[in-house]
Parts: C-alpha cells; sequence; structure tokens
DNA sequence: CGGATAATGAAATAAATTTACATAATTCCT
DNA sequence: AGGAATTATGTAAATTTATTTCATTATCCG
C-alpha cells in the first residue's frame, strides 16, 4: 500500500510525538525523502530516535528504508485518484482532474472484471449468427461504438438506442443469436424487458451491467464493470469508458480467435477506408 | 527521466568499473535499493568510491540519492505501457494489455492537452446557438456521446453521422453556430469538406482530431488528441477513448461556466430520468 | 617508449543512523 | 487522588554508512 495513505490511515494509532512527525512528512514529503532523519527531527521538534520508532512502526526496516517507500509513494505523481470537481478549479485544473479520474475507474473496473467471464463471452460470440447490442442514453452510444468494432469483423451486427426497435428486435430473435445490452445502472426498466424478451426468445443475452442489479438477473452472463456511480453533479461518467474498453476487450478476443485467415479479411476492411482519406505527405 | 533508462543510455560513456556497477544495477535493481554502498560495491568488485563516482556521474548527489531515484524510477512498475496484443495471449492477458494501453494513451492525450484551448473552446461552446457534433466510423459513436452529455444541458444540439446530413447541416449553419467535427486521422475527406463547408457559412468550427492534418486547417479552433496510431491489427484504437474524455472535460467546463442556475436544471434532468428506473433496495 | 591524463582503490574522515539506557509522561488501579 | 506500571521520549554513545583525500595503477597519445 502507498504509504502516505497508510500514514493517512493509521493517524489515529500514532502518539503525540508521532503525530508531529506524521504531519511534516504528509505536509511535504517531497522535501522529506532528500532530508536526513537529523533534520526531519528538528523539523518537527522531536528526537531523531522517535522519527526511527515511527518509521519502523510503519512497517519499514529504518529510515533510510522508510525514504525509499515514500519516494516510491510519491513517484507515482498523484496516482489516479478520483478528485472532485470543484467550482472554482481552472480549466487546467478540472482537465487534470477529470482525466486522472478517468484512468482511476478505468483502473477499478479492471480490476472487476474476471476473465474467465470474458472468454466465454468471446466463445458465445464468435459463434453467435447475429449480435446486436442494445444500450439508452449514454450507453447507446458505446452499443454504437461497438456495433462499429463488430461491424468490420463482417459478421451480422446490429445496434439499436430505440426503445421499440429494441423490443422488436428482441421478439425477433433466435437460438444462436446474442444479444449485448448495455447499461451502467441496470435498473433501467425497459431494457430490462428487452432482456427478458430476448431470452424468451432463446437469444443468449450478455449484460455490460453492475452486479446484482434487476438487468443482470436476466442476463445469461453478466460483464460487470463495477465503477463507482456518479455521486457529483460536475463529474462526468466513466461508466462509459469503462464499457468501452471492454467492448474492445471483446472486439480483441473475438479477432483472435478467429484465426489467421480472419485476419487478413481485417486487414481488407481496413484498406478500404484509405481511398476516403487523404494521403498523409 | 526515468534512471534506468539514463543508465542504458549511457552505457557507453561509462568507464570498466562503472560499467560493473551498471550491470549489477540492471541486473536486479530491486536488490540494489536496499543494499548500502559496500555491498554494491563488493557485488560489483569494484572499491566504495566508485560507487559514489558512478552515482554522481548520473547526476545525483550521491549514493544515497541514487537511490532514491532508482526507487522512484522502479515504483512505476510497468507504468501503463503501450504493450502489443500477441496471439498467444489468453483472455486475461489481453484484457490486461488493453486496459493498460488504454491507460497510457488517455495519459498522453493528457498531456498533450492545452488548456488554454480548452478554455476558447468551453467558451464558445457556452455561447453558441446551436452545437452539432459530426463523426464518422468510430468517431461517430463519439459524436452520439457528445449529444446525449450536452443534451442534458438544455441547448440545441444535434449529431450526425451520415454524410450527407452533416453536409445539409453544415450549408444551414450560421453565426453563432458551433460545429465539432471529430476525427482522430484528420484525412477523412467528406469531414474536412464538411468542417470547410461550416465555415463559409459563418459557424464556428472546432476540431477534435490531430495537429497538423488537412482537417485541422479548416478548423477555427483544433482541440488536438495525439494518440499513436494503431499499428497494431490486434490492438483497438484508444483514440475515441481519449476523445470521450476529452468530450467530458468540455461538458463540466460547460457546466462551471454556466453557474448555479443551470445547474439546478441539470439536476432535475437527472431527476427525471428516475421513473424509468427500478428502485434501488 | 614516456609523459600526461584518467581511473581506481585504501585509508581516513565525516555524516547519518541506530542502539542502549535513562528520564519523563501517561495510564491504570485501588 | 496517589502511586506503581506502562509507555513515550530524549541523550549520548556506538555503529553503520557514505564521502573525501590522496597515492597508486592503468590507459591514452605523440
Amino acid at each position: 500500500m502507498n504509504i502516505l495513505e497508510k500514514i493517512a490511515n493509521e493517524l489515529d494509532t500514532f502518539s503525540k510525538s508521532e503525530r508531529k512527525v506524521a504531519e511534516v512528512i504528509m505536509a511535504s514529503p517531497n522535501t522529506v525523502i532528500h532530508a536526513s532523519i537529523a533534520a526531519l527531527a528538528k523539523q518537527a521538534n522531536i528526537s531523531e530516535p522517535t522519527v526511527n520508532r515511527f518509521c519502523r512502526r510503519l512497517d519499514t526496516k529504518g529510515y533510510p528504508d522508510f525514504k525509499l517507500h515514500l519516494a516510491q509513494s510519491l513517484a507515482n505523481g498523484t496516482p489516479y485518484v478520483n478528485r472532485h470537481v470543484d467550482e472554482s478549479d481552472t480549466a487546467e485544473e478540472y482537465t487534470t482532474k477529470i482525466f486522472e479520474s478517468t484512468m482511476a475507474n478505468i483502473e477499478l473496473a479492471r480490476k472487476s472484471l474476471d476473465s474467465s467471464i470474458i472468454n466465454r463471452s468471446v466463445d458465445l460470440l464468435t459463434q453467435a449468427n447475429k449480435i446486436s447490442f442494445f444500450g439508452l442514453g449514454a450507453s447507446a452510444a458505446v452499443a454504437h461504438d461497438a456495433q462499429n468494432k463488430f461491424f468490420r469483423f463482417n459478421v451480422p451486427v446490429v445496434y439499436f438506442d430505440d426503445i421499440l426497435m429494441q423490443r422488436m428486435s428482441a421478439i425477433n430473435s433466435q437460438q444462436g443469436d446474442v444479444v449485448v445490452v448495455i447499461s451502467h445502472t441496470g435498473r433501467t426498466k425497459s431494457l430490462v424487458e428487452v432482456a427478458s424478451l430476448a431470452r424468451e426468445n432463446d437469444a443468449t443475452v450478455i449484460g455490460i451491467t453492475s452486479n446484482n442489479t434487476p438487468l443482470a438477473k436476466e442476463c445469461n452472463i453478466v460483464l460487470s464493470v463495477e465503477v463507482p456511480e456518479d455521486t457529483d453533479l460536475y463529474m462526468p461518467m466513466s461508466s462509459r469508458i469503462a464499457q468501452l474498453t471492454l467492448i474492445d476487450v471483446l472486439a480483441t478476443g473475438f479477432t483472435l480467435r478467429r484465426g489467421s485467415k480472419f485476419r487478413d479479411n481485417l486487414k481488407k476492411v481496413k484498406d478500404s477506408l484509405r481511398s476516403s482519406r487523404f494521403e498523409k505527405k
């Protein structure tokens, strides 16, 4: 664990003097890593052995070892933390915060994924006669993107961001079809119904949603993307980004599974786009 | 710069003994950061002062300082590197690779962004009478997402992923309209034309694309998202993800700029969605 | 080959860290 | 509240670690 967080966590368990050290360290960790134990002790108005004991309490071998850990904690910069946008933020500040939160959330999503489920999903997708992507609102754009990706694979793929079309499509589905339903909340009524309809008509339903939600219960397989809910009004939902990355993973798995002949085909699609573009000089 | 890379780079400029130290360090840097100067000297079969001189040559204050730098270099572990997917990868492996590459690319994109340009773009968007988002292919989904985001702000916003609709819309644009054209390559002919048409009709054109491309030249403002091109057949284009995050930034800037009354309105939109969802138990 | 320059190491010095122990503060129990 | 027991803190010495100095050795170049 990051030693700075650890210090913050264990702040209550420290003695008076140890807390003094902790405060000095947290106030300017970047100075501390270049300071000697004597300098730090003086700064905190306590004795050198106290600093040493402080270090040991944090499971380091001693002061130099502690500095090493501290340096490593700092090396990651401010390692992609979920910081909230503030009303007084400058453009630079909120840009950084949003990008970093997005990264933090992608990281979280990655950790919550189960690769065996991804494997099974790829299995199903490669064997599908037809693939449909359904989403509403923000997830509609994800479904849109998914269609675009899978379209290149030369498989029958559709996407709908319209409730009626989704229902009709679900009702018309049959054995061998795979329906991918995308919803961050997993609580959008019409999507839950669509999932249910699709299953009644023998399609396999893959849900890209959170676990333990009404939608999750209707799916054959749930690819759960656990991303914190958007509690903050200013903060964008990065669940979409995580979902998109997951789609990338599925698409990649699909390509790998299909083997080399299939990949030649992919290259053809890519090349076919060339004439619509200006050449690079 | 990462000190390990630095060592590798300057390997030629080292003397015989220094090279011995370098080799020991590179062989097991994780051991070295816990070793004393004596231990390292012995390991490399050279004297302690030589180690010290080696450290100074690398612009560190001495051995302890060197260890600090080394520790920091190691701290980033394999920090979100762009690793390519391999044919023999397991699901777990390619999932990790894709997620990490995505993060690496988001990080790159963040670095390439200029916050003053973001600021100006937000200015323009808040003052726009009407906002249009245009994209094709993969960027169509980004435009779709952007529409969804800005729609919540209760401003006139449209998106088109159809060349003809884009052209018509561009031709009908007028002073005060903002057209956002999204394209990773910046070389898609029809989008370049649309940008040009929109400008001829007095719209302000914001490009979300790479710098120094035909499209960039047609725009009033270019939000350049520099993400490595997809050289690898298996690797997804993460430019979309970076673009989406940028859209998030613009939307957030928009909200902040519009002030508190506007944000009440936002909350209303959010609440209005509630009835379409299953309650959380 | 020989003088100049650079590289290296031994030993001494200086600095930093840790230990041992004494003292002060705090807690806990009656 | 008072005093033993425990815990926290500091002083000073010991130890470890790093750096400097300087003599020696190797390398380069005419």
